[in-house]
RNA sequence: GCGCGAGUGGCGGAAUGGCAGACGCGCUGGCUUCAGGUGCCAGUCCUGGCAACAGGGUGGAGGUUCAACUCCUCUCUCGCGCACCA
């Protein structure tokens, strides 16, 4: 309601994407790949309709500017992913009177310096203006090509290789500086939703242009000299700077910035045109002709039109159905329910009628995180204070999948509630990492396709712990893991020797661990000191492969000689379990018990890690001649430059490199490294 | 076509420019067991060698460096995104 208030959501007809297996009309954001639907990958095919939309366009520069915030905390591939798709470009609006019309036709162009050389203009099929323009005599022709175009799939037109087809629309438009007659054509390589679905052609300077005029034997200006051959002879336009040739006001100029700049300033003086900047972004449609989806709250009245439900009849929610069939059939189901789509009109009180269409989830995904701050609040959708407290959200974790839908939608509700006044901030998610997905079958597991695992009984099989502990140690959580190379049984087997390890410890509650085994404490905080390292940069993979070393190196201490009694084994069992907690929670509180710890595990603080003890007291030191490594020495940790490098040279593997030849130069970076570079 | 990302054992993956292959899976041999499984021990990059050890090795070709999986240039392969946006 708030959007349509402030004119950010309204209604209109337009040729609508369709996805003829979901029977529903789609936004262009959730058409992919080829012109495939996003939810099951249908082929999706226009229809006229009219529908409801947001107006994201009115915020395009925002979303673009505001990125400049997210750089480094978002991943840059979904920056450019909304970069692009955003699609900003710098040009001009052009005017061209059209011969036997009031109206002036107006075009976008990128290129308003290569004016002279515009010798057609081309306008998509299906945009309305097409259709506006044709000339009688052309009518027939043009119609059957229109239906050619609708009836063309996404891939095809979008194919670069595909041949330029069109029709003379018997009509001519006027060049505004040169005065020149040229004629409008129609073809389906001009697009209708971006600009005004009209394009002035400068073949010269235009591949895609040139392209067309040489197959329909147009006109080719050429009006900037690049040094290059002339595109109407070449077959190849030249898109490069160069001197301006052929263009009155221009002519001898030979820098680009000028020769906008002059144009523009020449087409505003004339009322003919300006400087302007465009966007590839189209407006978002929102409604869908299904029956689960918030009602559109809105009533239609023969009398006032469109009127607002009132806000204190917010929302308004579905009628119960339960038992129809509610399988969506290309028209809104609740169109079929007459006692829930008549109603009465809220300024009149005449008879009036519901709006049937429901709106896409990707509206509810855009904004249910205020909710989650206030999920109990009746009279609100959120509160105002809760949302201030919690929000933005922090770290956000989400598939690429969503990079140009639910994140950009979800910024551009933002910035709306900014702007409305309800919240402080105009960024919703702070930082944004991209998980992998699992893959089974070689496809991500996805409901829709059927071929998830059913995590219930790998649950029952492996237990909840394994199964979370598998996956994180599968890899990297921004890469994708196939199912397939997963071992749940085997985490299964560590958590058990986890487990042992903890049943095992024999000392006594509270025991010292400073009277304990010297060598495993030091095993032991180093390895959790990594370990906390290793979290905080989201190492999970590599957490989990640390935990096993740990639970290998207490169990060969209890084995060999230091034996369970020794508290520095117990002080090894509580921390592993701590470490644990984080991925087998479960197990870990058993640990936690079976070590006679008070009452939860989750309560406990993380271990305090002895950075005497973390620190190595002997390192091995490697040691290189000529960049091969010739010996390792076990050495002092605090080892000085001088030490190290005596002792390296002192080494009787190093001497047997040497073989008798001199030393050149030591590099010394103790303790880890000495080089050392033989002479003669 | 343009733009990203990634290439490391049989597999998933480890390595502030400083010992490549941590950890795990799998595999091989052995112990335990009536048997299977579990558990335990040993081995497992390639070549030569009983071994000590030597040589080679991170998609390929060069380069920088005492030292390169890591940095630079070119190239190949795969994956992803965009793709007639005027």
């Amino acid at each position: 309601m708030k959007f349509y208030e402030q004119g950010l959501a309204y209604r209109k007809g337009s040729y609508v994407n369709w996805c003829p297996s979901c029977q529903t009309v789609l936004a262009n954001e959730q058409v992919v790949q080829g012109g495939t639907c996003e939810r099951c990958h249908a082929q999706v095919t226009k229809r006229q309709l009219t529908q409801w939309y947001f107006r994201i366009t009115a915020y395009a520069e925002r979303l673009l500017e505001d990125m400049e915030a997210l750089a480094g905390k978002w991943p840059d591939r979904v920056l450019t992913m909304q970069r692009n798709w955003i699609g900003r470009s710098v040009g001009a609006w052009v005017d061209f009177e059209i011969e036997g019309r009031e109206e002036p036709v107006r075009v976008f162009t990128t290129r308003p310096d290569t004016l002279y050389g515009a010798t057609f203009m081309v306008i998509a099929p299906d945009a309305d203006l097409a259709g506006e323009l044709v000339a009688e005599t052309c009518r027939d022709e043009f119609e059957a090509y229109l239906e050619k175009t609708k009836l063309a799939t996404e891939i095809e037109r979008q194919s670069t290789e595909r041949e330029k087809t069109g029709v003379f629309l018997g009509r001519y438009a006027i060049n505004p500086v040169t005065g020149g007659k040229i004629p409008i054509w129609s073809a389906d390589y001009v697009l209708a939703e971006y600009g005004t679905g009209a394009i002035m052609a400068v073949p010269a300077h235009d591949q895609r242009d040139l392209d067309f005029a040489r197959k329909f034997g147009l006109p080719v200006q050429m009006v900037i000299d690049t040094g290059e051959a002339d595109p109407a002879q070449s077959g190849i336009a030249t898109p490069g700077d160069g001197t301006y040739v052929n263009s009155e006001l221009l002519n001898g100029l030979t820098d680009k910035v000028s020769g906008v700049e002059r144009i523009c300033g020449k087409l505003a003086e004339d009322g003919r045109g300006e400087a302007a900047v465009t966007y590839r972004l189209r407006d978002w449609l929102l409604s869908r002709q299904r029956f689960w989806g918030c009602p559109i709250p809105i009533i239609h009245c023969p009398v006032d039109g469109e009127v607002p439900v009132p806000e204190d009849q917010l929302p308004v929610e579905l009628p119960d159905l339960r038992g129809a069939d509610l399988a969506p059939k290309g028209t809104a189901p609740l169109a079929s329910v007459p006692e829930w789509v008549n109603t009465t009109c809220p300024k009149c009180g005449g008879p009036a009628r519901r709006d049937v269409d429901t709106m896409d989830t990707f509206v509810d995904s855009s904004w249910y995180y205020f909710r989650y701050c206030s999920p109990g609040l009746d009279s609100a959708p959120f509160d105002i204070a809760e949302v201030a407290k919690w929000m933005p959200i922090d770290q956000y974790v989400g598939g690429v999948e969503h990079a140009i839908l639910h994140l950009l939608y979800s910024r551009f509700f933002t910035k709306v509630l900014f702007d409305l006044g309800m919240i402080d901030f105009t960024e919703p998610f702070t930082r944004l990492m991209n998980q992998g997905q699992v893959i089974n079958r070689g496809k991500a597991m996805s409901k829709s396709l059927g071929n998830g695992v059913d995590l219930g009984a790998q649950i029952d099989q492996f237990g909840v712990d394994a199964i979370r502990t598998t996956v994180v140690f599968a890899g990297p959580p921004e890469e994708d893991i196939d199912w397939a190379d997963v071992s749940p049984s085997a985490t299964v087997r560590f958590l058990q020797r986890a487990y042992r390890v903890a049943n095992d410890v024999s000392s006594p509650i509270g025991a010292d661990p400073t009277t304990g085994d010297l060598e495993l404490r030091r095993t032991v905080h180093r390895t959790m000191g990594e370990i906390t390292d290793l979290l905080e940069l989201r190492r999970f993979n590599v957490c989990v492969a640390r935990l096993m070393e740990l639970v290998n190196a207490t169990r060969k201490a209890i084995d060999t000689g230091v034996g369970s009694a020794d508290p520095a084994v117990r002080e090894a069992a509580e921390f592993t379990a701590l470490g644990l907690s984080l991925f087998a929670p479960y197990v870990a509180e058993e640990m936690w018990e079976l070590l006679g710890q008070p009452p939860s595990i989750a309560e406990a603080t993380w271990p305090t890690i002895d950075p005497e003890l973390r620190a190595a007291q002997t390192v091995t030191m490697a040691v290189q001649v000529q960049g091969k490594v010739r010996a390792k020495i076990e050495v002092p940790a605090d080892i000085s430059d001088a030490d190290a490098e005596a002792a390296a040279l002192a080494d009787e593997g190093v001497i047997r490199a040497l073989a008798g030849r001199s030393v050149a130069k030591v590099i010394v970076k103790a303790p880890r490294m000495v080089s050392i570079v033989p002479g003669a």
